[in-house]
DNA sequence: AAAAATAGTGTGTGCGGACACACTCTTTGT
DNA sequence: ACAAAGAGTGTGTCCGCACACACTATTTTT
């Protein structure tokens, strides 16, 4: 492939008949050049396929990014650690291989406290943004702002389509509920009779995730086509989080009372929750229970196999991508792709990692 | 977390009141520097946690890396091409970062080759090797051999225990056997009586891979310790591949005749040659049918559904990380995880990648 | 017509580290 | 006793690039 050495800045220049310092001022815009000469560096720099060695760039541009991330606020062993974890990984990368990099949180758990902590971005020194979009409304607000104020961003987790963003990072939610809908067929095709199927949207009031209900409309698309719907019966069912087991518990101690489902979907990342109920009310025979996100509890729940199946969207790897990304655009001038789709990963006891 | 800035070779030599070339003497084992000074300079070193800007290192260190790559001969679309990918992705992106990394190939399809064309990568001046062992016994002579010689050398897909390897990259087989069997077992448990199992080792007769093997133990051993061995009848085929389409009909034909399984796991990557004899002979009910690897092939019956799950070890990333692994090693003496285990991925035609 | 502004260009220094080389001081050989 | 060999240390150059600065030639201002 790489036939001799690599062409350098120096290179051009012989070429072009001009000293390094008039390749450099083409490279960054920095204008002051004749325009012929210009258009022929530029031409030469094509022809030679010239890419800058990003060793010597940033051991020279000593520059210092700051990065800020705008992501919901979360407690330790929830989802939002993941990606939080995935985003320390990277920057604590960089920053070890000489990059200097630095990054600002802002949490939100309400729409105002999301558009107020995103304009605060705006007025800070920030250079590049992280954000998961809340609310639909909000969010194409606080994106054009962004967009205005010539402030790149990248979206993780939810998409906001048509947006100007640098990259989304994530999976499309639909997938995701087409997915499990398929396993659960699979695992449930061969048992006689109507199947019947709970879906449970538990998550926090105020917080209408437009993902879960993605997953949802997904989910059941797949019963559609398949015209599976006579064989089986779904009822969805809506959870208050309040976060406490206790309340969890009363609610699905009533809904067993009135039948017990063949398969359980929980939409969200609160699967364990449920898994805690079964395990108290042990209906029999056991529901098949899916749900998603690789949350510590969940895992526990896997592993004694209450929870038979997690789906997950690499939520870890989402943040180190969204940094690299981000990185990448602003140091090199890369450009980055538009959607970065994650693997959808099916976790059950056998193929845990670690 | 950063406090400032890095430390430097200059900082270091600054606190121990000697040069910076001293530093140097020590930080790279080049000897000639009195044993109190470098001990001095070793504790500072701790001290300070000081780690060298990769940058600075790759950028003064025009060193060119050879790496050689052992792998199995393969056709395009074939197993191996997978992993091909990914080691040429990570070729092609350090070098573009200014590194100057070739790859000598070498493949096999013999032990005899496979040692010898491991011998001559010991003669030639290759700074590091990414190999699969293949038979056990070659590849423990050889892998002597690189020891001995000071070679570094990284194993991928299949690991040789107790090697003196920078790192093995696969996954555990006996995991992925593990993985099958909870699929086939969760989705034939609702079927009444006695199911039948096919267990195919659809393999090049020369190559006794140990990895075919070791899945058959992990699935078998699923079903024994779940003490399901009287609710399921096995069939352990081993069937030549000759690479045609036709030889496979024929087994599989006459199988049939014998009675309809109710699951099919194929232990290697020709899922797809089964899953052709099946569309053409089309026993009902369908067999499920389960294999290994994301190849072009198998994906497109698993588009079809002709294939139901496929299970796969990341194939590609462990390329890529192989040799990302060696040029950490080699150009940063950075220490590798002796083993990175890759990710147990189970894909269905829902959550096909792309 | 002289001074000032500006467009266009080249030069020099530094980023942190690798490595060659030069230098000093001691030890060894003759 | 003096040269040669070696141990131990410091200096200088280069890697490719960014960026400040200096410089020349031309145009504009006064």
């Amino acid at each position: 492939m790489k036939n001799g050495r690599h062409i350098r800045i120096k290179d051009i220049a012989e070429k072009a008949g001009c000293s390094i310092g008039t390749v450099d001022r083409v490279i960054h815009n920095r204008g002051k050049v004749a325009e012929p000469v210009r258009q022929r560096i530029l031409r030469i720099i094509k022809e030679l396929d010239y890419k800058p060695n990003v060793n010597a760039r940033v051991l020279a541009s000593k520059q210092a990014l700051t990065l800020g991330i705008l992501l919901p606020s979360y407690k330790k062993g929830e989802y939002w650690e993941l990606p939080c974890l995935g985003i320390s990984e990277a920057m604590e990368r960089y920053n070890e291989q000489g990059y200097n990099i630095e990054a600002r949180w802002f949490t939100y758990n309400s729409p105002e406290k999301f558009h107020q902590a995103g304009m605060k971005m705006i007025t800070d020194e920030i250079d590049g943004i992280i954000l998961n979009p809340a609310t639909y409304k909000e969010s194409v607000r606080l994106v054009r702002s962004f967009f205005q104020n010539n402030k790149p961003f990248i979206l993780i987790d939810s998409d906001i389509h048509g947006t100007p963003s640098l990259s989304f990072i994530g999976k499309d939610p639909v997938q995701s509920g087409l997915t499990v809908a398929k396993l659960i067929h699979q695992l449930t095709r061969h048992i006689t009779g109507n199947k019947s199927v709970w879906i449970i949207n538990l998550s926090i009031p105020s917080n209408q995730n437009y993902a879960l209900l993605a997953r949802e409309i997904g989910f059941m698309s797949y019963f559609a086509d398949k015209q599976l719907r006579d064989d089986y019966s779904f009822q969805s069912i809506d959870m208050d989080d309040t976060g406490t087991q206790k309340v969890v518990d009363e609610q699905i101690g009533k809904l067993l009372a009135t039948g017990n489902p063949h398969a359980i979907y929980v939409t969200g990342s609160r699967v364990h929750n449920i898994a805690d109920s079964l395990k108290k009310f042990k209906p029999d025979p056991k529901p098949l229970l899916i749900g998603h996100d690789l949350i510590h509890k969940n895992i526990e729940r896997v592993k004694d196999e209450t929870i038979d199946f997690l789906i997950e969207e690499e939520a870890r790897r989402q943040g180190y991508l969204a940094v690299e990304s981000m990185i990448r655009s602003l140091t090199y001038k890369e450009v980055i792709q538009k959607k970065q789709m994650m693997n959808l990963m099916i976790y059950t006891r056998e193929n845990l990692p670690l």
